[in-house]
DNA sequence: CATGAATGAGAATTCATTCAT
DNA sequence: GATGAATGAATTCTCATTCAT
């Protein structure tokens, strides 16, 4: 609206260049091999300009990773905190809506997996204890937690729950992204809701709700 | 026998006390900050007796992190291999096998993950496409294939199966690693068995073999 | 009185207003240490405005040092000039001048250590052969020259009395501006000029070659 | 004597080498724009080496700058020390051995210059706090103590004096550096020790407060 | 004129790899 | 064979200087 306006638009325009660029290069080379200057190159700018919009490495890498975390948790909210609706439905709703963004976005898995399994490494970002990601497993231990409380589901620690379907659809995306031909997303998304709910034992197992 | 055999004796012998070294390391630092130096040091060597042994740095990861999912896959091979039994049994002990072998050597653990996403960097220690672990999807995902031509198990996708399984399980030993109280290994072996079987649906799921 | 007159002031007090701010900083943090970014930010103008007074870092630097001396010169050209009176009140004058000049400005004391021991360095602002120290030298060296020339000081090098006297003043400067607890400046003055006159020996001094 | 020595001997000779660069580079530049580059490349060795022998930069600087400091220590100390002679011969003995010192070592007289005026820069190699310049204005202070209390020296404070003859020694060593046609040093020596005595005035001087 | 975002050369430090002993 | 001192490429970060607005 203003000048001022202008301004933050032009430094969060640069931002998003900047952490877009970070994206791309950690997905390609994973975070311990993304240098600043590789970073800046993919961006098309100075290896100085980074250090105008980000304090340091671990600062770009961590708000870099935040970012993605946040884009990906905007897009969960819908399914995690509507209240209505079947169970296995909002099931499918989040398996599918992540199956979707990642499948999408490949950067952004890879960007995924590189944060969430740091190595250990005590100097780069952060693990899994981004805010971010924290607050992800919390709704989904939340969600599977009423599940349980209303008998939909067997009782559970509902933070494994949230933990195996979290990394099992991880494991999927990453086997679709290795492949060439995978099936469409909805077919492996009914497959997973299907496991998840039902197990793989064909004795017995009717009445799918 | 022989002073051949002697002499490949000794190699051998060095080459286990290095990888065994660098086991110890990266899993302390994770495999970006694994220094050769740190590696000679914990394995009480000199820094350039490791290239004698290893090609350089990328050789000896891989084939310190391949020498891991051997010692692994050794263990699991009984349970894989051995087709008679009940389909639960065989489960519960592959699964059995695994958390209480990485429960006992989380050191080992921690390689796994910074071999499984090595964070994409190319100069660093390759991905999952380690020849062991693939060795291991395999015939994980031949016993899943098995289960479903007997009937055992529902139609899926048994290599899809097989990582959803695999990753389960080590989603639930990370949370092991991190927790201060985990439940008896047993505990989860059953939880996790169970789940895959049945699911966690609590309608209709009844017939446990 | 005209337009043209106007700009020049203008122009003359930006300059003046980069300086005094290139003279704290470089007393806050030593030449070495002092950025044009902080220079600007003292100043309260923009670092690009700054090369429009100054061809680059190193001309602010040595200007503003000049301005220092020059300074210090203007005070000290009465009792340097005044050719009546007698010696030791002229010496007086001279090294009082100096010691409370520095006391009331420690940053300039602080600025001129900086400049005239500037390690070397080529690309910082030059040495004691700054044209306003010379100026300085030379006028206490034609004090001393005609000190001796009148018979009132004994025959010797009166450029190295010049300098021997100037660095004695900083070198008790500078213990001013360590001590907590210094003498009131006449004190330190009287027996600087003691020293000079008549030296430390306790013996009835008299009739040295 | 041994293998043990041997290595010993090599590593101080290293440690003599890179220190003696560092000296001449110091010397030439300035501290502040002595980089490990230009370090190195006159040491003749690599920029890594030098982290062999030393842990950091300013690990360095201050090592090569204590070991100037005691080098001139050490010749002054049979001077300070000896409690015989007259006080006269003694105070000649103690400006003798340092302009006869940094007349020989001039790249000594630059980095001591440097280290003392380290143009405040907090980052740097620290100020004339270095120990070794401590201990030895110590020395000197109390060796003017001392003369004070026998009644050789009038009242003084003695550390003002010792500054005063410091700084005053240096002083004509610098202008000894810059000049082309030094007298030879005994002229120097004796001049000082004359002024400090029995100061310039020709006034049958005695008897002054 | 004034601005400050952008630039990129330069500095410190690390560490895989080599090779003389 | 074993060693570890030496190397230098690569990396992060700073800051003087420029120039489009």
């Amino acid at each position: 609206m203003n000048a001022k306006s202008k301004e933050t638009m032009v430094e969060e325009f640069r931002i998003q260049t900047i952490q877009e660029a970070a994206m791309r290069v950690i997905a390609r080379r994973g975070i311990a091999a993304a240098s600043m200057q590789e970073i800046a190159d993919e961006a098309g700018i100075a290896k100085g300009t980074i250090y105008l919009y980000f304090e340091n490495q671990q600062d770009l890498l961590e708000k870099t990773v935040d970012d993605v975390f946040l884009r990906l948790f905007r897009r969960l909210e819908a399914a995690l905190d509507n209240e209505s609706g079947k169970f296995r439905q909002r099931l499918t709703a989040i398996v599918k809506t992540q199956i979707e963004f990642f499948d999408a976005h490949q950067d952004f898995l890879r960007l995924y997996l590189a944060v969430k399994y740091p190595e250990g490494s005590p100097s780069r970002c952060a693990r899994s204890d981004r805010p971010q990601y924290r607050l992800f497993q919390q709704k989904l231990t939340a969600f599977f937690g009423k599940a349980i409380e209303s008998g939909t589901v067997r009782p559970h620690d509902p933070s494994r729950l949230a933990l195996f379907l979290e990394e099992g659809v991880i494991a999927v995306l990453m086997q679709r992204l290795n492949e060439n031909d995978s099936p469409p997303p909805d077919e492996d998304v009914e497959w997973i809701v299907s496991l998840m709910l039902e197990g793989v034992s064909s004795r017995t197992p009717r009445a799918q709700t």
